[in-house]
DNA sequence: CGAATTTGACCACT
DNA sequence: AGTGGTCAAATTCG
């Protein structure tokens, strides 16, 4: 019941992040229009970038709600009966996959996002992968061994967009999720002491710099963690750029790369819309 | 000292 | 043989 309603409002709020992101392209496109009549190549693109935004949000609105929900299937669908058959013939990971991409607040430090999410994270591995220029982390959940959590995650700063890190989460949480990020980031107003107030702040200060500093773009449409609820001040920082519902599929980094909405090529070929838009994201998020 | 990260080795799969 | 993913010893962090 109660997850019912957390869903919804979970998937509330990335509906609007994506009319959201479809609105700044809007935007972008009019801004580009009243400067350049005569650029269609830049309008097509914007154009398709907008088509995109909303197909994603019909998408979240029509099918993506039991999508992948670690539930059995009660009804088989096409995806499913592909996933069974390939399940059948290797009993491997069986654990779903989604994917997310984490846009970094630009003058920022380039530490990867790996706690934008809520939940504690554990690197166990780092490789470079062939034609990435950045390499791939590999991160699983901390509460592994003692609570036999197998929720993985990989992590990638894209190669188009340095501000751009991609995340490919595997498997859901098992674990009890006490959030130290939420507890430290609910409580700061209650106590007040004289010397202590300081390392509050900077405790506050780490807090912050690992989420308010990121942008985490919610692809999942899914209602995978009930975590973001207590985040709802935070939500607004998050703009869903792509969802990607991998149930089988492999390579999402390099789908993504091919799939990325938000492209270097309207940034690097066209700096001044960059520009432009870079400072609206920082007048609506940064602060 | 325990926990988290780093990093080369190892392993499974083409 | 090469690549992606994981392990685990060494090292750093708190
Ligand atoms: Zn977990």
């Amino acid at each position: 019941m109660e997850d019912a309603i957390i869903t919804l409002r979970k998937q509330k709020s990335e509906i609007i992040s994506e009319l959201w992101h479809g609105k700044e392209v809007t935007e972008q496109l009019i801004r580009t229009y009243d400067h350049h009549l005569h650029e269609s190549e830049t309008h097509q693109f914007l154009a398709s970038k907008i088509l995109s935004s909303f197909e994603k949000t019909l998408a979240m609105l029509s099918g993506g709600f039991m999508v992948g929900y670690p539930t059995q299937p009660t009804t088989t669908s096409l995806l499913d009966q592909d996933c069974m058959e390939q399940c059948s013939k290797k009993r491997k990971s069986s654990s779903l996959r989604w994917s997310e991409q984490v846009w970094v607040c630009p003058g920022r430090v380039e530490r990867p996002p790996v706690a934008v999410d809520g939940h504690s994270w554990r690197k166990y591995g780092q490789k470079q992968i062939l034609g990435s220029k950045f390499p791939r982390g590999y991160y699983r959940c901390t509460h592994r061994d003692s609570q036999g959590c197998l929720a993985t995650k990989q992590l990638q700063q894209s190669d188009n967009d340095p501000a751009i890190f991609l995340v490919n989460y595997r498997g859901t949480h098992t674990c009890s999720h006490l959030e130290p990020i939420m507890i430290s980031v609910e409580e700061p107003r209650d106590r007040k002491s004289d010397h202590h107030q300081q390392q509050e702040e900077i405790e506050r200060g780490k807090v912050f710099e690992e989420i308010d500093y990121y942008k985490l773009l919610k692809n999942t449409g899914e209602d995978l963690e009930d975590i973001f609820p207590s985040f709802n001040f935070l939500e607004s920082d998050y703009v869903t750029v792509s969802r990607m519902n991998n149930l089988e599929g492999g390579q999402s980094f390099q789908s993504d790369l091919n799939q990325i909405i938000s492209t270097p090529a309207d940034f690097v070929t066209n700096p001044s819309i960059g520009d432009l838009d870079f400072s609206n994201i920082d007048a609506y998020f940064c602060k």
